[in-house]
RNA sequence: GGGCGGUUAGCUCAGCGGUAGAGCGCCUCGUUUACACCGAGGAUGUCGGGGGUUCGAAACCCUCACCGCCCACCA
């Protein structure tokens, strides 16, 4: 016997244990070696991270799909795994240092710091993937697999999979080390991918002109005092004005012909101005006589050129733009374009951002904030500075640090995304890779078709190290392993000349190499390691075998179907485009299935400091895995974020315990599944209705799942479980469960476990663990299902709908609702039985009404159903269609109030019939509508005059009695 | 600056050319032996504003307003 309600938490568990032990999940089931394949690849997730909201979301939709063909018998793969997730999880150890006040990476180095988080993954690292299951996930957990493959195993084959596409890129020239601008992180000193930039907005409030003047008229100094203050709270968000003197005039702030003015957010940018750019030719450009004239750079001593170049905008700021080279991207290339007239770019910063040797002494060390503050005040000082405004421009910061990056020049790897991109938007444009929703695949080839070389190097520790060693002369030999390292090296140096050691080189792990000439040279490795994103990329062929040609490989790549959100296509998606194209010739997935961001309540991002964040693993304490699953699914309407609802899980959680009382009502009457049912062979009208409604439920999910229509595949078993199934067909069976007709009954209570059977199927993939306790526990002839539901196949009926059954059940349930309706409105008490009189009603309705008076009688409270020709005095009157129903109530109800009503009803009626006639006498309607929509309408209206006609009817008698 | 999305019942959202919907909340009633995590009934909308296309617009087009997101060289 089934307990009252559904208590998910002993159940989950336990039918997550019957799963692992059938292998359900594990793909290439013997079984199923024939079937069609379906695969989709996990967002691996970080390691040793924990499940949040976005990634329950992002799972149930992947398990809907792997659930769902699995169902339908294709041999599915979900292929899970976890990623290494560089910046992120290194950030957490060294936090871990600091908390416990151990000494820092650096003091540990690089070999004691890498133990520390291979301990920390492996004291964290099972959560997520535990939590993953707790969802219901059914992934093929023995095929798990890691970013970063097995500690210290240079052999693994995930490590060999990064390391040989970084070396058959490099070697194949699509990796390439250039020393360019990068998007340099202070914070983490290392440089990072543009993508990993946020641009912030500031404003400032500081304002100060030279010649300002007080009340008094006396000039106004600028503060600063204040000033520094302020640089100190907000260092952005204002315009800086200096006067950078014309070479050979003698300066004066007054004469504007004895300088050039230029403006700047940065003003400690300044120290490594190697030019000033104006616009050449523009008519507005108010300094281009001046071009190929020098001006004097305060605070340095030097005096730099000034270029004509068309970056520099007449409109913008003051028309003269300061070009440092080394610490801005515009300025870099304006700098390479005059390289003959300037010098080489000054990088005025060291890897935290402070000022480094090349300014002069008195500025060295200090943090580029500071320095900004120092600089501005020093340029007063000598009268350089014209203005000071507030302005609201964009800074880019660090997305992960938080802190303002700063364009730097250093020596970087990357890869020619450009020429990757290409195969990447063929396959996208011709229609191999599908998005869905469409509108995603613009923003994909927007970014493809702009993009820049990937910088993939990051000076961090935790990841894959970069496989490319140096000979003291800088020469790279890039290799995979470190013996094919030295091998190309011997080769590389017995062929010339020994080279001289420059510099100690980076110092870490020299490797000597004979130069066969009977010295040895020393060879040092990359320190650097690679983008997370590097080996992401490579996710979806690299867990199936790569490099290796597996089984695995061959049968499930391409994957069917990516599920993630939108705010990785570019990080993530576009990236596995590109390596699959290119490494497979072949793109990685069909379809990519974008969905959005989980919210909170109120809309807002969740995100730890905002305190908002709901543990989807509390909800599933709470209210079970299947109605957290289940309101994901309800609430990801295609392209849109969800926005958190503890009610609606709440709600789905009463849902689950409606069917699993349902299932309970199904044991208590003996509904018992039949082997060989056959539910095109049932005769009973309300069995026959139940069928052809179980089918068009089945199509209806089947085609929205395919079309990655969650929310409507879910509404449609909602609606279907609890609207017709508990609602109608339970109730409507009740009579029949408890009569007498025993062939009647046999049939029914077979349609019912059938029907049941259906509603679990259908719901199976999103409520995986109460389908499959029921599925177990409601007995098939006395015996105990031994069968596992995730495994049973998918509902498929043709052909059981019957427009009689469907008239006939309709009917029945109008009548029943009128009749529930009126005795409400009436105010009739819940508890009375009253009559039922069916006035004038033919043979067909004698028939059905005879039928079916059990259930009238019980449904609607109904003690006795006459026929009469006409309906007795003081009745309450209703139209269901073609039959008038009355409820003799004298006495019983204020035949005032039935007379409002069916006032009420025919007004309902005759707006109706005026809203269809505005139609059909409009000439141009009944010429260019559809045939069938003029039809319908005629039809509709011919309906509201036959119920007015009867409600008219009605209402004489109401008004004669 | 460019682009995308949103604005529908008190709340959260579906619907996206042919009769305005759901869940929650609200009101009334209910010890009817599956379920009060329930049942029955009910109220509630000039579908953001303005134009247009169409026989017909919540839906398509234009425009405005507001909200959100993404991209963009911090003069």
């Amino acid at each position: 016997m089934l307990e009252k309600t559904y208590q998910p938490a002993a159940i989950e568990a336990r039918i997550h244990e019957e799963w692992v032990k059938a292998e359900a999940f594990k793909a290439g089931r013997p079984e199923r070696k024939d079937a069609a394949a379906y695969a989709i690849v996990i967002p691996p997730p970080n390691v040793t991270g924990s499940l949040h909201m976005g990634h329950a979301l992002n799972n149930t939709l992947q398990d809907i799909l792997c659930r769902f063909e699995r169902m339908r018998g294709r041999d599915v793969l979900w292929q899970p795994g976890t990623d290494h997730a560089g910046i992120a999880t290194q950030m957490v150890v060294e936090r871990q240092l600091m908390e416990r006040q151990e000494p820092d990476r650096r003091k540990l180095g690089r070999d004691k710091f890498l133990e520390r988080v291979w301990a920390w993954k492996a004291e964290s690292g099972g959560t997520i993937t535990n939590q993953l299951k707790r969802l219901g996930a059914s992934c093929d957990w023995s095929r798990e697999r890691f970013t970063m493959g097995e500690r210290g195993a240079p052999d693994d084959q995930m490590v060999k999979a990064v390391t040989k596409v970084f070396v058959d890129l490099y070697n194949q020239g699509l990796i390439y080390k250039d020393k360019r601008l990068v998007n340099w992180d202070p914070q983490f000193q290392s440089a990072i991918s543009d993508l990993e930039v946020e641009a912030i907005e500031k404003t400032g409030t500081f304002k100060w002109t030279r010649g300002d003047t007080d009340k008094e008229g006396n000039p106004v100094a600028l503060d600063h005092k204040r000033l520094a203050k302020l640089l100190v709270k907000e260092p952005a968000g204002h315009m800086y004005y200096f006067n950078y003197p014309l070479e050979g005039a003698a300066y004066d702030p007054d004469k504007p012909e004895t300088f050039v003015t230029v403006a700047t957010t940065r003003p400690e940018t300044m120290l490594g101005d190697t030019a000033v750019a104006v616009h050449p030719t523009h008519e507005k450009s108010r300094y281009k006589h001046l071009i190929g004239k020098r001006v004097v750079l305060p605070l340095t001593g030097r005096t730099i050129p000034i270029v004509g170049d068309d970056y520099a905008d007449p409109e913008k700021g003051t028309g003269a733009v300061k070009i440092t080279p080394a610490h801005d991207f515009n300025d870099f290339e304006v700098g390479r374009r005059h390289a003959d007239k300037l010098v080489a770019p000054i990088n005025i910063f060291d890897a935290f951002a402070k000022l480094n040797e090349n300014v002069p002494e008195t500025y060295r060390g200090l943090e580029r904030f500071q320095a900004r503050m120092r600089v501005v005040e020093d340029l007063d000082a000598a009268s350089y500075v014209a203005k000071i405004e507030p302005t609201t421009h964009t800074v880019p910061h660090g997305d992960r640090s938080g802190v303002p990056i700063e364009p730097w020049l250093t020596d970087q790897w990357y890869v020619n995304a450009g020429e990757l991109a290409k195969a990447a938007l063929a396959a996208v444009s011709s229609g191999k890779t599908r998005f869905v929703p469409e509108r995603f695949a613009a923003d994909y080839f927007r970014w493809l078709e702009n993009i820049q070389p990937w910088c993939v190097s990051r000076q961090l520790w935790w990841g894959h190290q970069i496989p490319a060693w140096y000979g003291p002369d800088g020469q790279v030999f890039v290799a995979t392993s470190q013996d094919e390292a030295q091998a190309l090296a011997e080769k590389h140096y017995a062929s010339s000349p020994s080279p001289r050691v420059r510099g100690e080189g980076r110092g870490e792990g020299q490797l000597p190499v004979s130069t066969g000439r009977g010295d040895e040279v020393p060879l040092w490795r990359d320190p650097d390691v690679l983008d997370t994103w590097f080996s992401s990329a490579l996710w979806p062929f690299s867990t199936l075998g790569w490099p290796e040609s597996t089984p695995e490989l061959a049968r499930y790549y391409p994957t069917s179907a990516l599920v993630t959100g939108f705010d990785i296509i570019f990080f993530w998606v576009a990236r596995m485009m590109m390596m699959g194209c290119h490494f497979m010739q072949e793109i990685p997935f069909h379809d990519v299935y974008i969905h959005g961001l989980v919210r909170d309540e109120k809309g807002q991002k969740m995100s730890k400091s905002k305190g908002n964040v709901v543990d989807p693993l509390k909800l599933i304490e709470e209210f079970g895995a299947d109605a957290l699953r289940f309101s994901m699914a309800a609430m990801a309407s295609q392209g849109s974020d969800v926005k958190f609802s503890v009610k609606r899980i709440e709600g789905y959680r009463n849902f689950a315990t409606k069917l699993w009382n349902a299932a309970r009502f199904a044991e208590m009457n003996e509904c018992v599944r039949q082997k060989d049912f056959d539910p095109a062979k049932v005769k009973g009208t309300l069995n026959r209705w139940i069928a052809g409604e179980v089918e068009r439920t089945a199509q209806a999910v089947t085609a929205a799942i395919e079309a990655y229509k969650f929310n409507e595949a879910a509404g449609a078993v909602y609606d279907f479980t609890w609207g017709t199934f508990c609602d109608w067909y339970l109730e409507l069976a009740k009579p029949i469960l408890n009569g007498e007709d025993e062939a009647g009954k046999a049939e029914t209570r077979a349609t019912a476990a059938w029907a049941l059977d259906q509603v679990l199927k259908l719901l199976h993939p999103f409520m995986p663990f109460i389908t499959e306790e029921l599925w177990e526990r409601v007995v098939e002839v006395g015996e105990k299902r031994t069968s596992l539901l995730c495994l049973s196949p998918w509902p498929r009926y043709a052909g059981l709908a019957d427009a009689a059954a469907d008239e006939e059940i309709g009917w029945v349930v109008r009548l029943v609702s009128e009749v529930r309706s009126v005795r409400s409105e009436m105010n009739v008490p819940a508890g009375a039985k009253v009559p039922l009189v069916l006035v004038g009603a033919g043979r067909a309705v004698r028939a059905r009404a005879d039928r079916h008076g059990d259930i009238i009688r019980r449904l609607a409270r109904i003690d006795a159903i006459t026929f009469e020709a006409a309906a007795p005095k003081g009745s309450a009157q209703i139209v269901v269609g073609e039959t008038t129903a009355a409820l003799p109530l004298a006495g019983v109800i204020d035949m005032g109030a039935e007379r409002t009503r069916l006032l009420r009803e025919i007004d309902k009626a005759a707006a109706e019939i005026r809203k269809i006639d505005a139609k059909l006498s409009n000439q141009s309607f009944v010429a260019k509508a559809p045939p069938e929509v003029v039809e319908e309408n005629r039809e509709r209206k011919a309906d509201f005059e036959a119920v007015t006609a009867k409600l008219q009817a009605a209402l004489k008698r109401v008004e004669a009695a």
